[in-house]
DNA sequence: GCAAGGTC
C-alpha cells in the first residue's frame, strides 16, 4: 500500500479509551497533551508530534476513541409500536440509523476533531466488528469534513514497535467486512423483531397466563435454549443399562490395590461368568509387567474469555456473566488487563518479568512470583487461538479487592497467570499388570516429584497414589476376585460452564455476549437454574421445553433451536468479506430463508400450542 | 414489550 499523501494533521480513533491511551503513550513517548472530551467522562483526546518518514518534519497527532458501536438502528415510528403493524411486516420495513444519547458527545468530539485534521487514521480492533466501527467513525467524520482521508492502522498487538508499523505502514479500512456486519445486524433486528412478535402475540392469546410475558426469540438465545433442551430430553430418554465386571484387590505392605479388568465391563452376563469362573478355578495372580515412567501434568493455557468463565464458574462457583462483570469492573480500575479476549498465546515480545515483580508483595502468592524472579520462570505454552488485538487476561497490578466476586476473579486470574509462567508439574506413573486365568488387570500408582505450577494453581489436583513394589513373575492370590455388577448411569444436566463450552463449540455468540445469552434464557423463564451443592445445573422450564419441541414440530429441516442458521449467518457473513457475495444478495436469500419459516410457523401454529398444552398437562406448572 | 454486537 502506497503511503498517503503527506498529511499535516492525523486524527486517530480506538475501539476505546483505554487503547487510545496506550497509543498515544508509544507515539507521543510520554510526551502526549492530554484534554478531556466534553460531554463524557470516558474519553479523552491527546496530542502530540509525530514523525511519519521519510518527511523529516513532524505531524500532528491527535488520538481520541470512541466506545465500541456508534450508531443505534431501529425500525421507525410507524413499526416500533407492537400493534402498528404485522409482524410480517418487520422483513421489509425501513430501518434508520440513529445516534444512542450515550454517544452524542462521543460522535461531537470526533466531528469537531475531523473538521481540522487531513487523514482519518482508524484504530479499531482488528477484527470484523472493529472495520464496521471504523465505517461508522469515518461516516460522521465525512460529515464534518467531506475531503478528510481515511486509512486504517494494522496492529496485533498493543507493543511499541507494532504500533509504530501500524502508524507509518497504515492500509485501507475493509469496507467488506463492515459490510458483513451490516448485514448482521440488519437481519438479527429484522428476525428477532418479527419472531418474537409472532411468537408472544400468538401464545399469549392461547395462554392467559403468558399475559406481559415477552417470549422472545433471538438466534442465539435460541440455539442456547436448544443445548439446554437437548440434554434435558436426553436425560428423560436414558435407559439405564445392567453390566457386569470382575473386580481384584489385593492387601499389600498395609495397602489395598485395585486392579481394574482390562476389558473394563461387559453388558453380557454369560459371557462375565464364565470369564469369572476360570478366574476362580485357577485364581493365582502372575505379575506380568511392572512399569515406570515419567509423567507431567501440563500447566495451564494462558487465559482466554470463554475459558476463564468456563473454568472460572466451575471453581468459583460463580455464573459466568458475574465472572466478566468482576473482571471488567478489575480492568477498569487497572488491575487486570482487557477481559474480552480470545487469545491464548502471548506476543513473542511480551515482557512477563515487571508483572511477575508487582505479585511479590502478596501474602499468599508473593514466594512463588519471587521464585519466578529468581529462575524458575518458563514462558508460558502457546494455545492456539489468537484474536491479533489483545493479549491472554493478565493481572496488570497488585491489589487485595477484599471480600466478593472481584477478590474470587482477580485471585483466579493471577493464580493461573503465574502458573501459566510456572513449570509443568513432575512425576512418575507405574504401572503394574497381572494376569489371572488369562484374564489382564491392571493399576497404576503416581509419585508427585515436583509440584511446580501446583503450588500456586490449587484449582488443579494431581494426587500420587502409592503403591508398593511389584516383580514380574512374581505370583499372589488376590483377597477378593468377585464377579461384580453396575448400572450406566445418565450424564447429568449441563452446568454453565458447560453451555458455555458448547456455545464456543458452536459459534453461538462471542466472548463477550456468550454470558448474556445464558443470563437472557433464564430471565426469559426459558431456564431455570437448580442449585445442587455447589454446583448450579441448567434445567428446562415446561415453556422452555414446550418452544422447542414446537418448533422442532413445524418441521424445519433447520429448526429454530439449532445451531445451523446461526452457523449459515456466519458462513454468508465471511462470504462478504470475502468478497465472493454481495450484502444485497446475502440480504435477499436469507430475508427469503426466514419469511418462509415464519409463514410456515404462522399457518402450523396450532401445532405449537397443541405442544404446549401437552407439556403442561404432563408438569402442571407452566414453569 | 423485539436481536446481537461493540464498550462503559
Amino acid at each position: 500500500m502506497p503511503i498517503h499523501p503527506h498529511p499535516r494533521r492525523v486524527l486517530c480513533v480506538a475501539e476505546k479509551p483505554s487503547i487510545a491511551k496506550e497509543i498515544a503513550r508509544i507515539l507521543g513517548e510520554g510526551q502526549a497533551n492530554m484534554t478531556p472530551a466534553a460531554g463524557t467522562k470516558y474519553i479523552k483526546n491527546y496530542t502530540f508530534p509525530y514523525k511519519l518518514p521519510p518527511h523529516p518534519q513532524p505531524v500532528q497527532f491527535t488520538v481520541t476513541a470512541v466506545l465500541g458501536h456508534v450508531n443505534d438502528r431501529d425500525f421507525g415510528d410507524e413499526h416500533r409500536k407492537w400493534h402498528s403493524c404485522p409482524p410480517f411486516a418487520l422483513f421489509d420495513a425501513e430501518i434508520y440509523e440513529s445516534l444512542s444519547k450515550d454517544n452524542k458527545p462521543v460522535v461531537t468530539n470526533i466531528k469537531r476533531l475531523a473538521r481540522d485534521h487531513d487523514l482519518l487514521l482508524i484504530w479499531t480492533d482488528c477484527d470484523r466488528e472493529g472495520e464496521h466501527i471504523g465505517a461508522e467513525v469515518l461516516g460522521h467524520c465525512r460529515q464534518a469534513n467531506p475531503r478528510i482521508n481515511c486509512l486504517r492502522a494494522k496492529f496485533s498487538a498493543i507493543i511499541p514497535a507494532q504500533i509504530h508499523n501500524a502508524a507509518r505502514n497504515p492500509i485501507a479500512l475493509d469496507m467488506l467486512s463492515a459490510a458483513a456486519v451490516d448485514l448482521r445486524i440488519e437481519l438479527d433486528l429484522r428476525t428477532g423483531a418479527a419472531i418474537t412478535r409472532l411468537q408472544t402475540m400468538a401464545l399469549q392469546a392461547a395462554f392467559p397466563e403468558l399475559d406481559k410475558k415477552v417470549i422472545s426469540y433471538g438466534p442465539c438465545q435460541f440455539p442456547t435454549l436448544g443445548f439446554v433442551v437437548a440434554r434435558y430430553l436426553h436425560i428423560q430418554a436414558f435407559a439405564a443399562e445392567e453390566f457386569w465386571f470382575i473386580a481384584v484387590q489385593q492387601e499389600k505392605d498395609d495397602n489395598t490395590i485395585e486392579f481394574n479388568w482390562r476389558r473394563n465391563h461387559l453388558f453380557d452376563f454369560e459371557a462375565s461368568v464364565v470369564l469369572y469362573e476360570q478366574c476362580v478355578e485357577s485364581p493365582l495372580a502372575t505379575v506380568t509387567k511392572v512399569e515406570t515412567k515419567p509423567s507431567k501434568k501440563w500447566k495451564p493455557y494462558p487465559l482466554t474469555t470463554v475459558e476463564m468463565q468456563k473454568s472460572g464458574s466451575r471453581l468459583l462457583h460463580m455464573s459466568p456473566k458475574a465472572i466478566l462483570d468482576a473482571a471488567e469492573k478489575l480492568y477498569q480500575k487497572g488491575f487486570l488487563s482487557y477481559p474480552r479476549t480470545e487469545t491464548d498465546q502471548y506476543d513473542k515480545d511480551f515482557d512477563f518479568k515487571p508483572l511477575i515483580e508487582k505479585q511479590i508483595q502478596d501474602n499468599n502468592w508473593g514466594g512463588f512470583a519471587q521464585a519466578l524472579q529468581n529462575g524458575e520462570f518458563q514462558r508460558p505454552r502457546n494455545g492456539k487461538k489468537n484474536d491479533k488485538a489483545h493479549p491472554p487476561i493478565h493481572p496488570t497490578a497488585w491489589t487485595n479487592p477484599g471480600p466478593g466476586d472481584e477478590k474470587k476473579v482477580y485471585e483466579f486470574v493471577t493464580r493461573r497467570f503465574l502458573a501459566s509462567c510456572s513449570q509443568d508439574a513432575q512425576g512418575k506413573t507405574t504401572t503394574v499388570e497381572i494376569e489371572i486365568a488369562e484374564e489382564e488387570f491392571h493399576t497404576s500408582g503416581l509419585v508427585v516429584l515436583q509440584r511446580n505450577y501446583l503450588d500456586v494453581y490449587p484449582y488443579d489436583r494431581w494426587n500420587g497414589t502409592l503403591i508398593p513394589d511389584f516383580v514380574v513373575d512374581e505370583t499372589f492370590v488376590p483377597s477378593v476376585c468377585e464377579l461384580k455388577s453396575g448400572f450406566t448411569t445418565a450424564p447429568s444436566l449441563l452446568t454453565e460452564a458447560d453451555l458455555v463450552g458448547i456455545m464456543d463449540q458452536n459459534g453461538i455468540g462471542t466472548d463477550a455476549t456468550i454470558a448474556e445469552h445464558i443470563a437472557t434464557v433464564v430471565k426469559r423463564e426459558y431456564v431455570m437454574e437448580q442449585q445442587q451443592g455447589n454446583t448450579k445445573y441448567l434445567t428446562p422450564s415446561t415453556l422452555g421445553i414446550a418452544l422447542v419441541e414446537g418448533w422442532d414440530l413445524i418441521g424445519f429441516d433447520r429448526s429454530l433451536c439449532k445451531p445451523h442458521l446461526r452457523r449459515e449467518t456466519e458462513h454468508r457473513m465471511q462470504l462478504i468479506c470475502d468478497g465472493v457475495s454481495l450484502k444485497r444478495d446475502v440480504m435477499e436469500e436469507s430475508l427469503t430463508q426466514y419469511k418462509e419459516v415464519f409463514i410456515k410457523a404462522k399457518r402450523e401454529w396450532d401445532k405449537i400450542i397443541q405442544v404446549s398444552r401437552l407439556t403442561s398437562s404432563v408438569v402442571p406448572s407452566l414453569y
